[in-house]
RNA sequence: CGCGGGGUGGAGCAGUACGGCAGCUCGUCGGGCUCAUAACCCGAAGGUCACAGGUUCAAAUCCUGUCCCCGCAA
């Protein structure tokens, strides 16, 4: 059994606070550092990240900050008892010297995709709208590039067709969790072998646009399920229905065809909208100023009639 | 006080500009048809129209205030 090691999180996202919540069920951080609130939904009110929230729920002593590298204060905070490594997760800063090597053993990230595929901020994200079959998880060492450096363990994870952006954030956030917690608590420092990253087979995973979410009913059926599937987290697909739009949260691909956009069809009184190639059968659906509902209950309401044109 | 939509039987919606019996598509329950059915036919139950006050002979509808839900933008 190794010694502890002790470490700081940097965090702030939604994936950061789910790895948070895994890797305190078995090892602590001495303290956790997160972006500032910023005002933002509807009210334009300060909102927390999700991992303040979490680490609050926790107990751990928490620091905020909007700009780490150039913190000063904050830099000096984390010098005055420096733990053996920074574990940096989802964050929405790139980190820099002097924080790069403050500590013995660096900052470690765990990135879900298979490095060198897929850096940057939406490998999830981009793997499902790309319709891959398999991802991974990636634990490495940050070094001065975006998500280039030397790795440390990677763990494959299966993409089923059930999967959307949720289901694989937590699953690939579940197997690197556990992965670290070994190195954590079982593994000693001095074992940890590090292997650098090639640039051959290196692509990267740009933020999702918000316009990427607008369904253009011209493209294949697969292609726009890969799509509501990657963006149903956020920011969402939509059409346009009647003048308003029509946010799309789950639908599957079907066999009939037609006219781009047109309700060819109701299934189980589920409506089946006409794509560029196939067909997609609607199940969740969310008017603009409505709750997300069943997409029959939704036809329903609608007045749409087989035959109408979504756009 | 960023902009906007909404709250009507169990579900999804119409009805509100111009006040006048609470309506549609489903679901539920009962009966019928059928070898059978999620199909079809007949019938029934179920709503103080978010809440509070005001105007009126009369309010889901007009006026005032409150609560709740959501879309956009950031």
């Amino acid at each position: 059994m190794a010694e502890k090691l002790r470490f700081g999180f940097c965090g702030s996202g939604r994936f950061a606070a789910e790895c948070l919540s895994i890797i305190t069920q078995k090892a602590m951080p001495e303290w956790v550092v997160t972006n500032a609130p910023r005002p933002s939904g509807r009210g334009l009110h300060l909102q927390n990240t999700p991992v303040f929230e979490k680490a609050e729920e926790l107990g751990i002593i928490t620091r905020t900050t909007s700009k780490l590298s150039a913190d000063v204060e904050t830099i000096e905070w984390i010098r005055r008892d420096v733990p053996d490594l920074i574990l940096v997760i989802d964050f929405g800063h790139m980190i820099k010297e002097p924080l790069l090597n403050i500590a013995p053993l660096g900052c470690i990230n765990i990135h879900p995709s298979m490095l060198p595929a897929y850096r940057g901020s939406a490998p999830v994200q981009r793997a499902i709208m790309d319709g891959l079959k398999e991802t991974g998880v990636t634990i490495f060492r940050l070094d001065e590039g975006m998500d280039s450096g030397p790795i440390l363990s990677q763990i494959p994870v299966i993409i089923s067709d059930e999967d959307d952006t949720g289901s694989l954030l937590i699953k690939t956030c579940k197997a690197g969790c556990e992965k670290l917690q070994e190195y954590l608590l079982d593994i000693p420092a001095e074992r940890w072998t590090f292997v650098a990253q090639t640039e051959d087979g290196a692509s990267t995973a740009p933020k999702i646009d918000k316009s990427e979410g607008k369904i253009e009913w011209k493209d294949s059926s697969i292609n726009l399920f890969n799509r509501i599937r990657a963006l149903c987290i956020a920011p969402g697909t939509y059409c346009d229905h009647d003048g308003k739009r029509l946010r799309i949260h789950k639908a599957v691909p079907a066999s009939g065809s037609g006219p781009q956009g047109k309700l060819i069809e109701t299934d189980d009184g589920f409506p089946v909208i006409a794509c560029g190639n196939g067909s997609l059968k609607l199940i969740n659906v969310q008017p603009e100023g409505k709750k997300i509902q069943k997409a029959d209950e939704w036809l329903r309401g609608s007045r749409m009639k087989v035959g109408d044109i979504l756009h």
